[in-house]
RNA sequence: GGCGACGUGGCCAAGUGGUUUAAGGCGGAGGUCUGCAAAACCUUUAUUCGGCGGUUCGAAUCCGCCCGUCGCCUCCA
């Protein structure tokens, strides 16, 4: 399998440093808001890559985090006037109902940052002791003159000429570049006691620690948006390295593409805040999971809610063959062997999807070309055993009650009173009355079996 | 200013030197079915890969220039 590393900027042949086993980190969210379409996109592509190294037979480790403190968090709960616990609580519980909604794998642990509290700070005090990191007036800074490789990641060399637009407040750094391992707290603000102040980490050091306490001091994935690559990854490549003296930290650091929203002016009031929640509502995860997968994880693919509904039609013809289509055993058995293959084949390089994605579509139509005169059982069962690597079920969007204005029982009386004027001959009356039900959000069938109907 | 990505049919999107006179999905067109529809199924839909040069027996795929789009460099998946 091969997989495009950020730090070398090639793919490369996957090898994980237990040949049995690996060990991924995956950069959660910081819980201040609903998560949004950009986080379903990077937890389905790294749900993919953590199911299909199952389906490989590694045995996978997985730790996703969640930045449970930051300004945001206490921001928001300033405004809420609330404190940051409950903030940090109702977001993390939105996240999870997210992620299940989009039948996204919980990783096998999702640690906070408040609660590895003293493995943060230990590890800040390593780094000092080391004389990697310097206090000043309270706040814990990395100083990035002493780490040579700063910058393999990103390419950012050390750039003083660079000035940032950010107002820096703080003029207790050494250099430009330093960044914040402990930040002393305002009056009002949460704390924690440490050797320095009454204060919180900075955003980069949790990850560090974090990973060094669930996984260990080297891991084979590290995955996130492209977003983090500056300053974030690279700074945790700064602190571990410096920490641990083991190069390297991560052996492949694998960025998904950042979802693009149409016109600047929309980013706001509906592209950006479209939360996962909020489309789970008007689409089916698999459709979610299909569009997004429809694309290479390394593009940045543009917000298009009409993109999604057609992902949603093409996912008609899939749900067909997975419920209604049945084997007929009696008949000569077909092999299904090369479209295994090719799903193969695609996912191992790079995790390419979209190519996966055809060969399922592929698969499809040969099982129900072939279901009449052949034995399709087996391909019935790659179909699924396939689909799940990709995280489909097939279920469909559960709109439960049909509205509660819509009376089951009328809906069943107009399409009786319609079948009646159908049996009559009496079309004009049939299609008024289709017409109707139309109006109500009710489509009709008529097949074989009788007249079906739905929401 | 620095780092990087990309430009493939109406739309989305794979492919990155010959098995490709370019996968797959949506949409369109034609058909089967139907009272008509819908759904489903079948068939069909780019001699061409932003433009211009070059390398090569051979290029969408490599090189150069030009045009255009986008991401990151500041909190961010």
């Amino acid at each position: 399998m091969k997989i495009y590393n950020s730090l070398s900027r090639k793919k490369e042949i996957f090898e994980p440093f237990d040949p049995q086993r690996v060990y991924m980190y995956i950069c959660g969210v910081t819980v201040y808001d609903h998560s949004h379409l950009g986080h379903a996109l990077s937890s389905i592509v790294f749900d993919v890559l953590y199911r299909y190294l199952r389906y490989k037979g590694y045995s996978v480790k997985k730790v996703q985090n969640f930045t449970d403190i930051d300004d945001k968090i206490i921001n928001k709960a300033l405004q809420e006037k609330t404190s940051s616990e409950v903030i940090s609580e109702k977001y993390i519980k939105s996240f999870f109902q997210s992620i299940d909604g989009l039948n996204v794998l919980r990783s096998d642990s999702h640690p906070r940052a408040t609660e590895d509290m003293e493995e943060i700070i230990n590890f800040i005090k390593n780094l000092i002791d080391k004389g990697y990191a310097y206090e000043s007036s309270g706040s814990v800074y990395f100083n990035v003159k002493k780490f040579d490789d700063y910058g393999k990641l990103s390419g950012n060399v050390h750039n003083e000429e660079y000035k940032s637009s950010r107002v820096d407040e703080n003029h207790s750094k050494k250099h430009n570049n330093d960044f914040a391992l402990w930040k002393i707290s305002n009056a009002g603000e949460p704390f924690w006691d440490s050797p320095w102040s009454k204060g919180r980490p900075g955003w980069h050091i949790e990850c560090s620690a974090m990973v060094k306490k669930h996984l260990g001091a080297q891991i084979d994935i590290h995955g996130g948006g492209m977003d983090l690559i500056f300053p974030h990854h690279e700074n945790e490549i700064a602190q571990s390295e410096c920490f641990s003296s083991k190069k390297p930290f991560v052996k492949y650091w694998m960025h998904n593409g950042m979802l693009r929203v149409k016109g600047a002016e929309m980013s706001k009031s509906l592209g950006n805040t479209f939360s996962i929640n909020e489309a789970l509502k008007r689409f089916s995860s698999d459709a979610i999971r299909l569009w997004i997968l429809q694309t290479h994880y390394r593009t940045n693919p543009l917000l298009d809610l009409d993109l999604i509904k057609s992902t949603e039609k093409s996912l008609t013809r899939l749900r067909l063959i997975n419920s209604e289509l049945k084997s007929k055993p009696e008949l000569k058995k077909m092999n299904f062997i090369s479209f295994k293959q090719r799903f193969i084949e695609s996912m191992d390089d790079d995790l390419n999807t979209p190519k996966a994605i055809a060969t399922i579509f592929d698969l499809a139509k040969m099982i129900k070309k072939s279901s009449s005169t052949h034995d399709v059982s087996q391909g019935l069962i790659l179909f699924r055993e396939l689909s799940n690597i990709l995280g489909l079920n097939y279920k469909k969007l559960t709109k439960d009650k049909v509205a509660n204005d819509v009376n089951i029982n009328e809906i069943e009386l107009m399409i009786e009173e319609r079948n009646q004027a159908r049996s009559d001959k009496n079309w004009k009356e049939a299609d008024l009355i289709r017409d109707k039900l139309l109006e109500l959000g009710i489509e009709i069938t008529d097949t074989t079996e009788g007249t079906k109907w739905k929401k």
